[in-house]
DNA sequence: TTCAATACATAGTAACACTATGTAATGATG
DNA sequence: CATCATTACATAGTGTTACTATGTATTGAA
């Protein structure tokens, strides 16, 4: 559907996203990805969890387990501030990304 | 600047929107997309040279020497039907990533 | 009973662009 | 007059990122 290359860089930025609104474990971030994009972003887990764990050892995140009765356990992730101020940057960034594209999208002449 | 990563992928949709205004060279292209973006794209050679390379391997775009007098050589790139027809995809797909992405930055509750 | 869904995990790989470096000419700056 | 900035091309080597493929284990539906 979309070019993965187009979306690279962009998957942590929605990671952040959803975590600032609520803690949640993985596999609910990927439903949840699904949802909000309106089927546009549906990622493996192969391809989240990695950067779940990359996110957490930069310490924008931090995990701990559900200590439910659950069978199936649950890895809840928490946003730290350190993530909420590089969710902020991020935020920048794309906007001034996209802008940046709009203009050239928009094209030279022709606009 | 914006992390590299973000841009990553969107550079071959720049090349072929900017082609597909009029023939243009490699150096030309960098000074155009500083301009075109208002500073916010500004690519080293090392970046774009490879990525023409590219394109015309895949047949989007050809290139040809200027017959001039001039003692610089500049090396034209002129977009083919096959290069207009990915361009359109792209766009599309551009648009699909950047709304998904407004709907995410959106939020969820909080919208 | 076999498949789909839930829920985690990682080793190996491919794609992409950046760093660094090189060539070669011209014009500006100190 | 020497050195730096600019123009204009090129590529080998590298790092980052995310995807593929695979694995474990449970539950509920077909």
């Amino acid at each position: 559907m979309i070019d993965r290359e187009l979306i690279k860089g962009s998957i942590s930025i929605m990671v952040l996203e959803l975590l600032a609104d609520k803690d949640m474990y993985g596999y609910e971030m990927i439903k949840e990805l699904v949802r909000r994009s309106n089927n546009v972003f549906s990622f493996k887990e192969g391809t989240l969890y990695p950067i779940l764990h990359t996110l957490e050892k930069h310490g924008y995140i931090f995990s701990y387990w559900e200590d439910t009765a659950l069978v199936r356990k649950r890895k809840y992730y928490h946003i730290t501030d350190a993530g909420t101020k590089e969710l902020e940057k991020k935020r920048n960034q794309w906007r001034m990304f996209s802008e940046a594209m709009e203009l050239i999208l928009g094209g030279g002449s022709h606009a």
